[in-house]
DNA sequence: AGCTGATAATTGACAGAGTCCAGAATCTGT
DNA sequence: ACAGATTCTGGACTCTGTCAATTATCAGCT
């Protein structure tokens, strides 16, 4: 059942609580941030250290048994869902994010008329827009910021929504 | 012919020499970082503070007169092409950067399938790869990473090449 | 089970991007 | 030229992420 086990040692890397932590709360929690996920980790396992958390983090991202994201005014968050080439739905006002399926599925999912050369593997793309509930809060139109500041104080956090995790 | 300053007048700013040193330096060199802009800056006039350079971009990409935009793994970056709705290729070796014109043009350029009741106003795309003289130096395949951090000293900084700017 | 070398976690210091704040300087419309 | 609004300055601060040295833990072997 223990599957995370498995793909640890199928990985080659160690099987330790700290890393079967960190797989299990990213899983629950999609989008968390490390910060977010050291204070989770550490009511679970009593305590972890941060470098250990940036640790295991980039062997997981390395062995692709997690990925990294990092949108744009975001700092970097991680997520389970691996190897289906899903996209990302953010809400410009409150910055709740979706996952949303990719059309494609293959990667990648889109070729770009001009590729300089380049051996293109990924085709990232995030849709910017505004959230129902900001919609209804808001006037309509002007999606834009308030504040001068490019990214007021990282409002909250980049909530995340499971919904789309089924 | 000094349209930035009309260009600021139009969009009820005040016009400064430094919104104007900083409008000119991002339109010569795409993709520049808020600190390497400063360098730029301050050579040109003799000081600017960083207060001031955050504060301009800050107004300047309020008023669409610039884009910020930040790729997974960097700081932010600033460009002068506004509007045309390009994307960008990114090398994950060596960072190198490229813009992309975008194939459909409109705003967004694609829609999801589901878009959860949101309304989207943008999809940006990036194109993850590998650039021609980093195919060549290395091993082919296997365009991870080699260590674990996250992102190894930020790689010098993000090369950019203006021969897209055209 | 107990060793042992390799791997991983901890600790503490550090760097860089971006923000906040209060006071001084500058711009713009009248 | 004046006054009010806007902008700039300088310094302190937060937060994410990294580096390096030390200690602890894992896993294969006898």
């Amino acid at each position: 059942m223990n599957t995370a086990v498995e793909l640890l040692r199928e990985h080659g890397v160690q099987v330790t609580a700290q890393r079967l932590a960190i797989m299990r709360v990213v899983a629950e929690q999609p989008h968390i941030t490390a910060g977010e996920l050291g204070d989770v980790v550490r009511s679970q396992l009593g305590s972890i250290s941060r470098q250990a958390i940036y640790d295991s983090l980039g062997v997981l991202v390395d062995k692709k048994l997690i990925r990294r994201i990092q949108p744009a005014g975001s700092v970097g968050r991680y997520e389970s869902r691996v190897g289906d080439n899903h996209h990302h739905l953010i809400c410009r006002v409150c910055r709740m994010m979706f996952d949303v399926d990719c059309a494609v599925g293959e990667v990648p999912c889109l070729t770009a008329d001009d590729t300089h050369g380049f051996e293109v593997n990924e085709a990232e793309v995030t849709y910017w827009g505004r959230c129902p509930t900001c919609r209804a809060d808001d006037p309509p139109d002007d999606v834009g910021r308030r504040r001068s500041a490019v990214f007021p104080h990282e409002q909250a956090t980049i909530h995340n929504d499971s919904r789309s995790m089924t």
